[in-house]
DNA sequence: CCTAGGCTACTGGTCCGACCAGCATACTGG
DNA sequence: CCAGTATGCTGGTCGGACCAGTAGCCTAGG
């Protein structure tokens, strides 16, 4: 006979369990509105400490909000990566996540969706890849530069080519992955030399791949963007921690 | 004049928000206790209940645990990406993620982790791939073989490989969406009509991907893992639902 | 002297009852 | 018909209480 090792579980774990079920299940679809606190003590026989003791839970896992005075109640979130991001967020400040990490975790990232971008992009996709990139020409031609400007619009750009792989997993991990690694560096880009010939370049860059995307050709548009993501960030690395990012270059394999 | 939209701070956030930049910042390490609530409620002139709510989204977020009887206080925990696993696992099971979708994201996270084990993965982390295959070789072999054993074995092996590439993010990344995958599909694979035929070519492929890892040749245990990653589970997948998954087969491996 | 045992003072988990400010709706007066 | 108030709810916070559990002391027995 074997004996596993248990863990007192809590009221307000249960009710937790219960809630994020119903709403994993689809029983309860985003926009909907849970019961008030009031009436979910009464539901589930608890106080209403231990109920607002899980609703909190739920409500930092942006899972559900709630408004004070709202007679319709707590309401259903539609499933977002902010949790995600910041869990993300606390991983790389407490350095469990380093900039190598994560720049290596971003090329591989971009490298496959370039591929796939190529090959399944639509026009309108491209459009909006297009446009962005104008957006970023404008800003970096302009008399004095805005450089969040041309940073937001770089956003737009790789946002766009995510889209473009159809697949909102890679939307979300882009987003989160590009969020943390600028802001991990957000000061020295701020204090960048000659922020006009860093714009330049990646502007170039972009245009590029952009162009290898148009052409269909996923492979060079995925080696593009990992040697220009290499370049324009690897100089915040140290050079020893630059090693695992190799083998995501120079394999333009079979 | 410009004005911003605000929005009230309640009580528990801000002592969220002290605890967890205490956190951050390194005034508080793992392992170190905070005060007992009845302590913090002074300390924060706030009353038990409001101190409460604030260590429970603490604790959801695995920033701290709390225990009933420990006199010495809740403890601070170090950061663990079992959080990053939560939120990642909820978005992949409520944001509409088909299993086309997570598949080729898989695809993707694998096929360049191996590119990356092949080239950095250490002696050490060979053998326990190495021994991961034994432990699927011998379940396989086994008079009556255990399908849920192996299926364990094989994430070891799947784990291994995440961990050679040195990168917590593709090492998470990839249990959650191994994770989901095969939640998704669990009913079916009990039901498979020749689950040992299955376990058969499984462990074949896998005894090429480790050869191909061996040897250093990242690009050919990439692109052996994709192909059979898509023979291995495309079958799960209507037709017109394959086409997306392709740019990663015939291309190289970013 | 040392150790096994209970003892105690605290912990967190849960409950109750209360008050407040905020919001949506119904109702009211014009 | 509409503006504006009145109402009955909401969630946020408070204070007090009780309970089961734990760590460490403290004592009784060797």
């Amino acid at each position: 006979m074997k004996f596993e090792p248990v863990s007192p579980v809590h009221a307000y774990q249960r009710i937790v369990e219960q809630i994020e079920h119903a709403v994993l299940a689809g029983e309860l679809t985003p926009g909907q509105r849970l019961p008030s606190e009031r009436d979910l003590m009464s539901q589930f026989e608890v106080s209403r400490s231990t109920v607002r003791e899980a609703l909190r839970v739920l409500q930092s896992s942006e899972v559900i909000r709630s408004r004070p005075g709202d007679p319709r109640g707590p309401e259903v979130l539609s499933a977002s990566p902010a949790a995600l991001h910041r869990s993300m967020h606390r991983l790389a400040r407490a350095g469990q996540l380093g900039f190598g990490e994560l720049l290596q975790f971003r090329m591989l990232l971009e490298g496959s969706a370039y591929l796939l971008a190529a090959r399944l992009r639509t026009d309108e996709q491209l459009a909006e890849m297009t446009s962005a990139l104008d957006e970023m020409g404008a800003l970096a031609a302009a008399r004095e530069p805005d450089y969040l400007a041309f940073s937001h619009a770089d956003v737009a750009f790789h946002d766009a080519v995510a889209r473009a792989t159809g697949n909102p997993l890679i939307v979300v991990c882009g987003e989160v992955v590009r969020d943390v690694v600028l802001e991990l560096i957000k000061d020295k880009l701020q204090h960048a030399p000659d922020r006009r010939a860093v714009m330049r370049t990646s502007l170039e860059h972009h245009g590029e791949v952009l162009e290898a995307v148009r052409a269909g050709d996923g492979e060079r548009a995925s080696r593009l963007a990992r040697r220009a993501l290499y370049d324009y960030y690897a100089g915040y690395l140290p050079e020893d921690q630059r090693t695992p990012l190799l083998p995501l270059l120079d394999s333009p394999p079979p």
